[in-house]
DNA sequence: AAGTGGTCTAGACCACATG
DNA sequence: ATGTGGTCTAGACCACTTG
């Protein structure tokens, strides 16, 4: 009860309290699967305002630490492997610098849909389709392959910026100005087959994971799907859960 | 500027507005990109205080709809693969129900620590560990490998939990009633070996998912790792990103 | 019935970005 | 200087859970 919530301070009230909890719950004064003191009790003791309490007890929830429970209290939430969340940073750091990233393009075509294009993007078989492949390379190494499948569309105005020797950024860091409104994502484990494992300069066989894609346009059209193929060096899917040091 | 938010239903007001910007984006009369009205406008606009108005821009926010940017405005946030988060939803299913969910304790025994084993558990070469191996089994199906060590540590009571032949729901569904305070997790790609394609009757080098845990105590000593090994069917890592309907 | 979280208001002042 | 989001208050009433 010696923690106190200094006003004159660069650090939000709010901040303070979170900070106060998570320690106590480290230190295991509020155990997992405890309860934690009411709101309006936290309110009073600290002399805050119920939002500020709430809005306290509201970033421990965003991480993952605390549950409310309306009518009964905020308890400790216990660790749970699968309420992992697991996020593509690490892709993040390749697209964000085209200091270290090069794109080379392998082939880009106007060609025919296969079967399983024609299906995903809904078009009638052997429609037109725009055929990409290409390299991506850090530092000159060979990171990540791509081979993606583009709706040729006479509307739109076959988004200079996807075929772009550019970073990729428009896949990744926002569909240029807004062509896409929605898009599915997969995460598979693969092998490398014999080409993948050439360009990528890596044995055949060996282990990665396939990024499979789809976008969607804003009438809820599917206007291109694709793959990356990356080494697991490269796609971290890292994550930790429960009490670490800072957040 | 039709839209109004009914006072007298069961849907709060912050969800009404949440809905209705949700909806004018999906409309692209907020395309990606551009501003949304600012916090106040809205406030006179629908009638409600300035926090009930934040809060709706908060549920967009969590969405990945919206950001927003201290002294410049709200923004329609563009799509961006990278921000993609995946979790293991797959798995909770699997866990949740013991009902047609069976564990087969393959082996089980007070061993001596393997090199890679002393190095995680932070213990001396040869130390002692349990190690156990089981089979998990789906309506008679195998479905999962996992393979653990833990820490053989006289202060803990060798947590029956995790040696129980329950559903694992300890390991997965919250560490018992607390013992483990943070724990790390990495998803990798990998091969089925002979041993694993065996037990997951499935063919010798065919693709999986290899999930790595280590988990900490209260002292952030590490007391167990260990690795489940998953099909992709099993073990899904799919997300959404975007405008879809409902979530 | 009492206690808890869930929603909401009508103000206030501050920090930051932009012109 | 103006407008934006960021924080905060001191109340209020409602919905839910529990004894």
């Amino acid at each position: 009860m010696r923690d106190r919530i200094s006003k004159d301070r660069y650090e939000p009230a709010y901040a303070q309290l979170a900070a106060i909890l998570r320690r106590r719950i480290a230190e295991g004064v509020y155990p997992p699967g405890e309860k934690i003191p009411s709101e309006s009790a936290m309110s009073k003791e600290y002399g805050l305002s119920l939002m500020t309490v709430r809005q306290a007890i509201g970033v421990l929830m965003e991480q993952g630490l605390l549950e409310r429970i309306q009518g009964s209290g905020t308890f400790v939430k216990p660790l749970k492997l699968t309420e992992s969340r697991f996020d593509l940073d690490s892709l993040r750091e390749i697209f964000h610098d085209p200091e270290r990233t090069q794109v080379k393009v392998l082939q880009i075509n106007l060609t025919r849909a296969d079967p399983k294009t024609a299906e995903i993007l809904q078009l009638p078989p052997h429609a037109r389709v725009i055929l990409i492949r290409r390299l991506l390379l850090r530092d000159g190494q060979p990171v990540m392959f791509h081979e993606g499948h583009i709706r040729c569309d006479p509307r739109r105005p076959v988004v200079e910026a996807e075929l772009s020797l550019g970073p990729l950024s428009d896949l990744f860091n926002g569909q240029g100005t807004g062509t896409a409104k929605k898009g599915e994502l997969i995460v598979l484990p693969a092998l490398l087959g014999e080409e993948d494992a050439a360009l990528l300069n890596r044995p055949v066989g060996s282990p990665a994971f396939r990024l499979e894609y789809t976008v969607y346009d804003f009438d809820d059209v599917p206007f291109g799907w694709g793959w990356f193929t990356a080494p697991p060096e490269v796609m971290r899917l890292k994550t930790k859960l429960g009490l670490w040091e800072e957040r």
